[in-house]
DNA sequence: ACTTCGGCATGACAGAAGTCATGTGCTTTT
DNA sequence: AAAAGCACATGACTTCTGTCATGCCGAAGT
């Protein structure tokens, strides 16, 4: 309903034309292929693929076609990570709705559009202090899972999962590893 | 962003007038007040105060207006506390856009406009098999708190509070009680 | 070549969490 | 009134988690 909603909006813009829409992430690329955008705005939670995924493979595939991504959650790491695959552009759902248009137009034109607020934030938080295999330990406790099932589905003992989960709740300041995953992902270090 | 869209659209229907907007809960009784409107189309997760306790006020002091809800997600929990509110209708915002103007409508008339399959989802889960005590339990719980901290706050022994999880945890088909946590609150049984 | 450092792995240990058996009091049913 | 059912409370017992000391290995710096 958003998605139909903004696009009616748009397209009643002289100068913007709404030539395409889909609701998954792993459809973006083919309708992209089809209708050749200018821009493509883009939502990061979608099923299929996520926005972050859509934009990699669109200007892999179309570097002239724009990536804006628009969204819900100003949260540092999809913004980092949302530039990092290619997006050209970061807009918050809460800004104004005049503001989307102007945002579009600006994309086109190349330049780059972010939040400078958020943009500060990302930048002093960097990529996360969290290795590899605490992401990976981090990621699978998040899900429910208990640390035996961990140790098992890694091919490692049970106190080697401990011990990365533990240093991932130091590294977070967190009590628990659910304190911890919780706090990764709400800085997009998951 | 969002609302501002639905509001531009569905002033472009001939038969509706957006009288009012508002970006918080706790906003939305004053605004009913000074613009007297006949629908009232709340979201639930909102700063401030929530739609079902904005919904509450609203039909409880001028119940001629109508409460329709419009969500994101369609949790069985939602729908029976919005319904228990007072709310007349409950949509969901995947539904099609068109579908917007429609529900109005019939909400002014009227009409309970409820998605069939969610009402009976509602229906057959009831309202949750967590007693008082359980429930918070668990939601300190969720918060973070260690079992001590719990058994202190609410002054009770460690053994009664592990008790009444160990309950919430069976009751939920959980294995621990932040996932019996998640579970409660994605049936909005919190 | 040597040292240093960081990520990874492991097991021992202490503390936290979940389960169980048991008991109390209140409401509902018989 | 007696019995049954339910929410609540408690402590003993078992299992799971987090921390720590220790060691291995490869990359970066000297």
């Amino acid at each position: 309903m958003v998605r139909e909603a903004l696009a009616s909006l748009l397209g009643l813009e002289e100068d913007i034309e709404v030539v395409a829409q889909v609701d998954r992430g792993d459809a973006v690329l083919a309708a992209a292929r089809e209708s050749r955008p200018d821009v493509a705005l883009l939502d990061i939670e979608m099923p299929g693929a996520d926005g972050i995924e859509a934009a990699r493979q669109l200007t892999n595939e179309m570097p002239a076609c724009a990536v804006l991504i628009l969204t819900t959650f100003g949260r540092p790491g999809y913004l980092r990570r949302a530039m990092e695959s290619g997006a050209r552009g970061f807009l918050l759902k809460d800004a104004p709705a005049k503001e989307l248009a102007v945002a579009i137009r600006r994309t086109v034109a190349g330049d780059r559009v972010v939040d400078p607020a958020l943009a500060a934030q990302a930048l002093s938080e960097g990529k996360g202090p969290l290795s590899w295999r605490e992401r990976e330990v981090l990621i699978a406790s998040a899900a429910g899972n208990t640390i035996a099932e961990i140790a098992g589905t890694l091919h490692l003992t049970e106190g080697t999962v401990r011990n990365h989960i533990s240093a991932a709740i130091q590294k977070l300041g967190a009590r628990n590893r659910f304190e911890a995953a919780r706090a990764a992902e709400e800085k997009g270090w998951l």
